[in-house]
RNA sequence: GCGCUAUUAGCUCAGUUGGCAGAGCACCUGACUCUUAAUCAGGGUGUCCGGGGUUCGAGCCCCCGAUAACGCACCA
């Protein structure tokens, strides 16, 4: 705005630009005056932050500062600070970033406040910020310039620390039971380790096309054939898929690996996990609530086998059912739209996601995937048509997929194969060769259980959030222009 | 990708039947020595999302486009 540009220049040519300062000394954070209010009043404190809202009074002012903390009323008056300093003080904007010196104390209406002695303009905001009752409403600019959501919508705020809070609280857990944390590229050369369009990209010295990773799964199977005997990713990975209210193009996943375990192994990790996370987020209150349904996660979850599922929400036993022709008839007679690519446990599938999925509030472990559906999985021993497998569903949604991992080679090169002809009849999402990863499985890789887990998803579970976009800082948007 | 709704001042929003572009907050000027959505008096600051069309006249009607929310499809 004009005006400000005005009162910019003005302080440049009196030699006060506050663009200048670099630095700021501040002794108190703004929440301390009122949580240590016994000890601080009558003491001087220096405090930072963002000047809010103004209330002259002629000569006494009154403004809220914000930081990080909160925020604490300021108070000046003329008398104290002098005619020159006091009109200086009544030129500082809302929005302006302001160093504060002054007395603790309790004004008459009793509210604690700092009685400012001296004052320093930081830093000058040239823009106006959105009403203070109202607020910044408009999601398209909240979500585009999210610093604005964050300087006016508080609770904002609170769902990124308590995110913060999450993801060091997981890093914690697996800490504390000798995890390692590692990373691996995001530039691959095979996208691997999960069914999904990946984004492509080129690198021009090696001359060759590169895609970004959709799951960290095949590297970290390659540390455990290395020998690094538990590890664990937290990483960004990139899907080029459609977005909605529980999908973004980049998200946050971790995936786990621990040799000479096996997918039970990892359904303890799981119920360990988070309830480690529920319980050092809401103490000894198991039940979350999101979109205005219950969900009690007191452990052990139920337990239930993806035909044992099926069966239940659907009426359908597929333990009946042995041939494709059958479930072909019995899919048909349910409506469900099967393509020619379609086998048995792709049916199987079909069911679940259709009936099941969405009843699954509780957080539930589904055991027993369809091998068809479950490219790097184990066979079970007793039942080769499926795996050892599970994932947990609450609240109708995916939260996590783990297994005991398949280590067999030759087994692995077959499902390969199998995602290569999906791929090559024109499904882009089937997964590629990946002859390095063989390689590996070939020097022996030990019996071993993994688990990959939606972080956005989980955040959004314990906080509360309904949109995916309420989690991430900068969720992805079409550019604006026309 | 499809459908639906929205887009008007810095922000939150009104805008009648197609007839001079509006309010509150913010901002500017002035008053005010304990306010807290401070108050009081005065001031309207605009590419009505963009581009066409119909009309004497369009914020409003029609067409094309942009972006977003929601729903659907996709996402094992």
């Amino acid at each position: 705005m004009k005006v400000r540009r005005d009162k910019l220049a003005e302080l440049v040519s009196s030699g006060e630009n506050p663009f200048e300062i670099t630095k700021y000394n501040r002794d108190t954070k703004a929440s301390e005056i009122t949580d240590k209010f016994d000890e601080l009043e009558g003491k001087t404190v220096s405090v930072a932050g963002r000047l809010m809202s103004k209330r002259g009074m002629g000569k006494v002012s009154f403004c809220d500062l914000h930081d990080l903390s909160g925020k604490i009323q300021i108070y000046a008056k003329k008398d104290d600070l002098g005619e020159e300093e006091y009109a200086r003080f009544k030129k500082l904007d809302v929005g302006d970033i302001v160093g504060v010196v002054g007395i603790a104390f309790r004004t008459q209406r009793g509210e604690i406040s700092i009685h400012v002695t001296s004052f320093k303009l930081l830093s000058k905001s040239m823009r106006p910020l959105p009403e203070k009752w109202h607020g910044l409403k408009d999601m398209d600019a909240r979500y585009r310039q999210r610093y604005v959501d964050l300087i006016m919508n508080s609770e904002v705020k609170d769902v990124f620390i308590l995110r913060s809070k999450i993801i060091k609280e997981i890093r914690n857990y697996l800490d504390d039971r000798g995890f390692m944390e590692v990373d691996t590229p995001m530039l691959n050369t095979i996208p691997g380790g999960a069914a999904a369009r990946p984004f492509i990209t080129h690198h021009n010295a090696l001359d060759i096309d590169m895609y970004m990773r959709i799951a960290t799964e095949l590297h970290l199977k390659r540390l455990i054939v290395g020998g690094m005997e538990k590890v664990y990713e937290m990483g960004r990975i990139f899907r080029n898929e459609g977005m909605d209210q529980t999908h973004n193009p980049e998200f946050t996943t971790i995936e786990i690996y621990e040799a000479f375990a096996d997918f039970h192994d990892m359904m303890d990790l799981m119920e360990g996990l988070v309830s480690h996370l529920i319980n050092k987020i809401f103490g000894g209150n198991t039940i979350l609530k999101w979109q205005d349904t219950e969900s009690d996660f007191k452990t052990p979850w139920k337990r239930m086998s993806m035909v044992e599922a099926v069966k239940e929400y659907s009426g359908v036993d597929f333990g009946e059912i042995k041939t494709l022709e059958e479930a072909i008839k019995v899919a048909k007679e349910h409506k469900l739209e099967v393509e020619p690519k379609h086998a048995l446990g792709d049916i199987i599938n079909l069911f679940f996601e259709e009936y099941a999925e969405k009843n699954l509030v509780n957080p539930t472990f589904i055991t027993g995937h369809p091998i068809e559906v479950s490219p790097l999985a184990k066979k079970c021993k007793d039942d080769s048509g499926f795996t050892e497998r599970f994932e947990v569903f609450a609240f109708g949604k995916e939260l996590c997929n783990a297994f005991s991992e398949l280590n067999d080679p030759f087994d692995q090169r077959e499902r390969f194969v199998r995602q290569v002809a999906l791929r090559e009849a024109g499904d882009e999402e089937a997964g590629m060769m990946d002859e390095d990863f063989l390689t590996a499985l070939e020097y022996g890789m030990p019996p071993t259980g993994g688990i990959g887990i939606g972080i956005d998803r989980l955040v959004m579970f314990l906080t509360g959030a309904t949109s995916i976009r309420d989690v991430l800082f900068f969720p992805t948007m079409k550019p604006k222009n026309d």
